[in-house]
DNA sequence: ACAAAAGTGTTACCCTTACACCCATGT
DNA sequence: ACATGGGTGTAAGGGTAACACTTTTGT
């Protein structure tokens, strides 16, 4: 078969397989050295990063693509992903060494526990896979740094009124450890003792018997997140004005 | 040319000039006789209604693509519609009787002015096309009834933090109308005056210097919204908690 | 006269903040 | 002793909700 042919022939088979011209891009954000990091590829042989993104299979639900495609190409696995928005101005990819054609992509984010990347594997167009401070991204390939932008724009309005944190820390944490998360997040002090008595009235946390030995000064509780109430919250949200 | 052949150049044309498996789907609310009504189109020779929706061409944008899509099926035009969704189950569209194969859509909702609609004109696949109460849905095919329900929780949650009643009511409007459209969205009663204070509180509207003449009782004052700031109001949202 | 609309005063209540105080417990 | 963490009391302030009262103005 000559190399035309056998390209031909994959082109075809991929037709077959994958939906042309829709992707995925997952957002996966961690939380490590009191910042906000973002999972990043560093494109092969560029200077140029991008999000962890594919082609979905035509035979498989939107939900399970996102989550095949962030463990192809970063070998990370079972984490929950939200859907937010898709982005589909004709020219998103102009800004592209391959010339991929007119491509649109629905986005992704994910909130996880920092430690889940142990091992930079990456795939075959990627050269590095790594967690990147949100504050100083890199140069992004295409319409991602948008991507990345608006998925922050939306966990920061979340917030407001869904519980966050789960897979963003630790299983267990410190009552500080949680408040310094939504300080960051959204980038401002908050009082102690409120965020403590909110934080409590939100019914959520289960207080663990022991503490964390080994700091400088009193041990701190652990607390955990109680799934069930947690998911509840997360579906019905805190507050409705209305 | 033979019957084949030409299904076959039609199916080349449309593979080039669209989007395969990709569609826009439109939830198109409007606002009448205290209750709330979407834009349904029924299928020809058949008792199932859908939601006006259609492919994307390869070469225009998102947006743009629902719009179109919307105007070539109802004749409806010049509406903001916002995305809120996509639908990608792979078996979403298995409750249809033509074989469409696997299709995942990307719903879009409007709220506009009941009276946008005055002519049911309608394309070459459906025989129908009006307001239907949402209270009483008829039949709807594949996962549509599921993408309605959707874009009304949408909204029922963005009227917590968003403005709502451009283009849904008329140009000009009294509080009590006003009163009467949250009160449907909501589907709960609100104390007046409460209502009254909120709104202007909000600072979204003009009060005009005439009055709704011929009613039975006193005339009511109209409003309407000041664009500028409603806009405001919807990109920046009323409050945030934190 | 009557009914709807408009605007405002009042009160009670809840929630949130900021601050403070006291206690506990590591080194 | 000292620093950090935990928990709670309190007072100020803002927002909301329900209710009531008054005024306006159509038929």
């Amino acid at each position: 078969m000559s190399f035309v042919e056998n390209r031909k022939l994959q082109s075809e088979i991929l037709k077959k397989e994958y939906i042309a011209r829709v992707s995925i891009d997952c957002v996966i954000f961690g939380f490590h050295d009191a910042s906000i990091k973002v999972l990043l590829l560093k494109f092969k042989d560029s200077e140029s990063w991008m999000l962890p993104g594919g082609y979905m299979k035509a035979t498989e639900n939107i939900d399970v693509a996102a989550e095949r495609i962030l463990y192809e190409r970063t070998d990370v696995k079972n984490i929950f992903l939200n859907q937010f928005k898709v982005f589909g101005e004709t020219d998103r990819t102009k800004n592209f060494s391959l010339d991929i054609g007119r491509v649109i992509s629905i986005g992704y984010y994910a909130l996880v526990d920092y430690t889940i990347v142990n091992h930079p594997i990456v795939d075959n167009f990627s050269d590095d896979c790594k967690w990147i401070d949100i504050e100083n991204p890199p140069p992004l390939l295409m319409d991602h740094l948008n991507i990345l932008n608006s998925a922050l724009a939306t966990i920061r309005q979340q917030i407001n009124f869904k519980p966050i944190g789960l897979n963003l820390l630790p299983e267990s944490f410190t009552m500080p450890e949680l408040q310094c998360l939504y300080e960051i997040i959204l980038n401002k002090k908050i009082n102690r003792g409120s965020f403590y008595r909110k934080m409590m009235k939100y019914n959520i946390l289960d207080k663990l018997p022991e503490t964390r030995k080994g700091g400088a000064h009193k041990a701190p509780n652990l607390y955990k997140f109680n799934r069930e109430r947690y998911y509840e919250a997360l579906e019905y949200g805190f507050k409705e004005v209305w």
